[in-house]
DNA sequence: CGAGCATGGTGTGACGAGCACACGAAGTCA
DNA sequence: TGACTTCGTGTGCTCGTCACACCATGCTCG
């Protein structure tokens, strides 16, 4: 039928993946196996495939390059200035969401020769606006914090003890983030993400939006609004430890 | 350099833009000159150029389409089923914004045989998730109101009073509605739309509020609220009617 | 020119949400 | 058994939100 041969921009999927590490925010990144960028970490992602819908193809990269399966995404947008690219205009739709370190076994694969968490913190700066970092080859090698927590290959950075990525993937980061932050101050849209394992304390949740927020929260107050959005319910067993043991609870409707 | 020569979908920008129109709740649309949907209702948009920014993309279409520039956008994501344009897999990237009708100066042009604002209540119902309508050629006709709030063409409709949209366009339009009645909820957020010419009265930029909630809102809460934010100031003049005049006001920081 | 009418403009009190605040409880460990 | 650590809880204040009714002002029309 009909059909335009105009020339296209090429689109590809991004995710942005956040977790909780040792009181860190932390995303997961691969090592480029290919240029551009091959060697600079970046988000998973990739091309979409013809005739798959964009979630399929979000879920589709990230198994492949990191071996995870089985997440839920929230769109955060498309990013299609002209130049974010190297190989020519490419469009990204980007998704995001929230999980827990723990229980993701990671395995790089496809493009990707590496795979780790890395804290934001480490993360350099998007740069001012309008430019986007050409690919470097060569740079001096930094210690990050990568998978299992252990000190991770030495990485591409630029200053010390940062970390620059590929394409235009910090500013996509950033906005991720924003909109992460957005979601968590409603309970009710928090509780899209896996914010904590199937069964958690309240001190636990409360430390996963404290690192994220980035400011403290006042104990009472967390629990009386959580308890409050019914969204949350106690489990039977408690946690034990050096101290008194914690009430534990599971989100409402979760399978037991 | 590198360049992947794979198959690509390709990309389009649409455009929903709201706005009042006495006491309905309106959006731009044309009448597409071209297959598919020949003939039905549609956003503006059209495909994106090489090297070309979503933004700009956006901006040029709607231009060519309406003749309306200089509008600014928020970007509401992108939309990628498989199926939902009968040309092949296309991905748009939906934009939307709100705007005063009555400064705004349409002109149908390029693959549009006609604008017109039509009323969010006349279009017909999104379909049942899944499915996306085929492109129909022949309906009965069926007067909408159109540019000028006077009675427009006839138009293609499927039930009683309402029109079918071309592609998944209607999903589009709910998806910013809601996103719209999100923004508006912050007064610091609502402001980046022109919901009221440049000087406004209290009573008319509650109308808007209410047109778009779909709810009445009291009108001393609504000043106070509104005050508080600190977003508008009043103007010298007034405005003058067959009752007592009312102070205007304006956004500020906006030109005197 | 005065009465009626339509809209503009204003203050207060009830209520609930959010926040800061301190202390006893229940375990572990030495 | 005492010291330590984390858990779990109730109250009072403040602030934002909401519902609510009346007088003011200018126009029009008889």
């Amino acid at each position: 039928m009909y059909r335009y041969e105009y020339p296209r921009p090429a689109v590809t999927v991004d995710v942005v993946i956040f977790s909780m590490r040792a009181d860190d925010l932390v995303v997961l990144l691969v090592k480029r196996k290919l240029a551009p960028y091959k060697g600079q970490w970046a988000l998973p992602g990739g091309f979409v495939n013809p005739n798959e819908s964009l979630d399929r193809a979000c879920a589709r990269e990230l198994e492949e390059e990191t071996g995870l399966s089985n997440v839920r995404f929230q769109q955060l947008g498309a990013f299609g200035d002209p130049g974010r690219d190297p190989r020519g205009h490419t469009i990204s739709v980007a998704f995001f969401t929230f999980i827990v370190a723990e229980s993701a076994i990671l395995r790089a694969g496809d493009d990707a020769a590496e795979v780790a968490w890395h804290p934001l913190a480490n993360l350099a700066k998007e740069l001012p606006t309008g430019t986007h970092p050409a690919p470097v080859r060569r740079t001096k090698a930094r210690a990050v914090v990568g998978k299992g927590g252990k000190p991770a290959r030495p990485s591409r950075a630029t200053k010390k003890g940062t970390i620059d990525l590929a394409f235009d993937h910090r500013r996509i980061i950033d906005m991720a983030q924003m909109c992460l932050v957005e979601r968590l101050r409603d309970p009710t849209r928090a509780a899209s993400f896996d914010l904590v394992p199937s069964h958690f304390t309240m001190s636990e949740l409360q430390r996963v939006y404290e690192v994220v927020l980035q400011h403290p929260l006042d104990k009472r107050n967390f629990r009386a609004k959580l308890l409050a959005a019914h969204l949350i319910e106690p489990a039977s067993a408690s946690r034990r430890g050096p101290h008194r043991p914690a009430q534990l609870y599971r989100w409402k409707g979760a399978a037991r």
